[in-house]
This record gives C-alpha cells, structure tokens and sequence, in this order.
DNA sequence: AAACAGCTCAACCGCAGACGG
DNA sequence: CCCGTCTGCGGTTGAGCTGTT
C-alpha cells in the first residue's frame, strides 16, 4: 500500500504563496503559536497542506530570519561545515542563526560551488579538483569573478524583494497593535540606537543594502489612518506578487523601500520592528495573549515606549 | 524592443525518523 | 514490536527575473 499523502492534493492550493495567505498564516501563528502543521490551514483559513504552511513559515515569514546574501563569514563557515557535515543542511543552518537549510542549500548551489570549482575545490570532496582551474589564465579568472561580482549586484535586487515580506509581518502586528489601544508610535533615534541588537557588521553589506530583523524599519502610521497607499516596491516575489502593503494602512507615509540603501531618510519617522533576541521563539508572545484578544499586540522592539522593557513585562502588558 | 539564455530561489516532492497508541 | 501519523530533511523543479544579443 502507498503512504498517505501528506494532504487531500484535491483543491489545494499550490505554488507562490499570495500576500493574503501570508496574512493568514502570519496572523495565525501570531495568534496560536506553531502547532501541528496539519491542523494550521484548516484552522486559518487555507487552503494548503500544513507542510507547505510550514515550509512558507520556516523559510520565509519567520521573523528571525536574516534576509540577504550570505556575508563572507557565515560563506566560510558554510564551507567548513560541509567539509565535516556534508550536506546536511539542517545541521549547518543550525550554525548559522537567522539561516534557513534550504537558503543555505540554494547559495551553496549557485554560489559556493562555483567559487569552490573556480578556486580548484572539488565542492564534495573539498580536496583539489583534477584538473586545476587555477592552471586556467589570469584574465579568464577575472572574467569568472566579474561575473560572479556582477551576480551579487543583481541579486542585491533579489534581496530587497524580500524585504518586503518584513514589511508583512510588521504589518500584522501594527494593525495588531492599533487595533489594540488605537495609538500610533513615534520614532525616538535613541531608542533605536538602543534597540539595535544584532551585528549588522557581519553582513556583506556591499553586496546587500540589508537586512536583519533587527534592522527592520517600520514607518509609524498616523493613529487615523484609513485610506490607503503604498510604495511601488512591495512586489514580494515570493509572495507571488504582493499588493499586501495597498490593503494596509500608513498612507500617509513614504515607504521609501524602492530604492535600498537610503531606507533611512531622515524625514519619514521608522521604528524598528524588533530584534533578533525578542524573536528566537514566538512562544512567549503567544502563550500570555488573551484568547479574547485574538491579535497579538505590539512587539516591545515595535513600540516606542516599550523597547526597554523585559519579555515578561511586555507580556503581562499584553494581557492587561 | 524583442528574443533568448542563464541564473536565482521559493516551493514542491518523497523519504526517513520520531513518536504515541 | 507494529502501525499510523506527523514533522523534518535533502533533492529537485520551474516561474520569474536579469543580462545579453
């Protein structure tokens, strides 16, 4: 007998996820903690397998996740690490905080096996290869790593698509949180100073204009806000092309994400969302909300007047 | 401007292990 | 120990994007 599928394939949705259903699950798990996959699109209101919700939430929608390319350190220790693991991804993302496996396994396939073969590395082995690339010519070298170059920069523009899954999930919980007390936030620089947590140094920065949980910022939407508008950049590949951002508030805010890099004009108010240590599980956030409440309110990192404040105080905030 | 080629990475698939009854 | 269920993992695919001609 063959084995169950993991789900009715009937009328399951498939392929790119929408920015809707992004909003469902992100909602969801806010609200209920991650629990029995196989029970979560039922429960929220889709029509996927709990695999793929899983799948969306772990290499995606986390907000832990570190987004951009990989920096030179954690490219190294990549490296090492398949050397001793192989490829076992799943170990080696534990290494690296904020990575997911299948992130790892895709810039291990399109970058560093190349780099590997190009520097005369046998990727599996990791002992010289046969045939020494490094017997190639000089400039046909230079030819591979200008085109190597040349992919970072475009991929910078792959990474900035993912900011705006980011944007999402802040979303989520602003509305969380404006639903909650109807207040809006003010940005306060010091406090973000504060805020910062993570060490933003270890990215390659000069391949990516970004991006850490960390250093998410979140323009603070005026507490009236009811029309709505975006920035062009709220595509979302991976979300499958996302308006998400038109179906929220802050209208009267310049998103200015469309051009990375100067996300910290100093005119538009931001506040971080919140940092890496707030998010390693979602649990304590869950687990102190009020059924009643549904939505989770705002995030310590997320609200102005709360960044300093413990977990537990947060929470217990929350459940006033 | 259009066609084509190459690349990236989110998402899928199937298998294996863990776990509980 | 067996069986069924669930979750996690690794390999693979293909849509969409970018660069080149």
């Amino acid at each position: 007998m063959g084995r169950q599928p993991c789900c009715e394939k009937v009328g399951l949705k498939k392929g790119p996820w929408t920015a809707e259903e992004d909003k469902k699950l992100i909602t969801f798990i806010l609200t209920h903690g991650q629990c029995c996959w196989r029970a979560v699109p039922k429960l929220a209101g889709l029509l996927r397998c709990g695999k793929s919700c899983r799948l969306r939430w772990t290499n995606y929608l986390r907000p832990d996740l570190k987004r951009g390319l990989l920096s030179e350190q954690e490219e190294k220790l990549v490296v090492d690490l398949h050397a001793q693991l192989g490829n076992r991804w799943s170990k080696i993302a534990s290494h690296l905080p904020g990575r997911t496996d299948n992130e790892i396994k895709n810039h291990w396939n399109t970058h560093i096996k190349k780099k590997l073969k190009k520097m005369g590395i046998d990727p599996v082995t990791h002992k010289p290869l046969v045939s020494n690339p490094s017997d190639q010519p000089q400039s046909l070298q230079n030819n591979h790593q200008q085109k190597d170059e040349q992919s970072c920069s475009t991929s910078s523009a792959n990474a900035a698509k993912t900011r705006s899954v980011n944007d999402l999930v802040d979303s989520v919980v602003i509305n969380a949180k404006e639903e909650e007390d109807g207040t809006s936030c003010t940005a306060n620089a010091s406090m973000l100073d504060t805020i910062q947590v993570m060490d933003i140094d270890s990215f390659c920065t000069d391949e990516v204009p970004l991006i850490g949980p960390s250093d998410i910022l979140v323009a603070c939407p005026p507490s009236s806000s009811t029309s709505s508008s975006s920035s062009s950049h709220n595509n979302s590949c991976g979300g499958g092309g996302s308006n998400f951002f038109q179906e929220l508030q802050f209208p009267d805010l310049d998103w200015s994400y469309g051009d990375f890099g100067d996300h910290n004009d100093g005119d538009n108010q931001h506040i971080k969302l919140w940092d890496d240590d707030h998010f390693i599980n979602w649990d304590f956030l869950v687990d102190n909300v009020d059924d009643k409440t549904q939505m989770v309110g705002p995030h310590p990192a997320n609200s102005c007047q709360r960044s300093a404040l413990d977990q537990s105080s947060w929470t217990n905030e929350l459940v006033k």
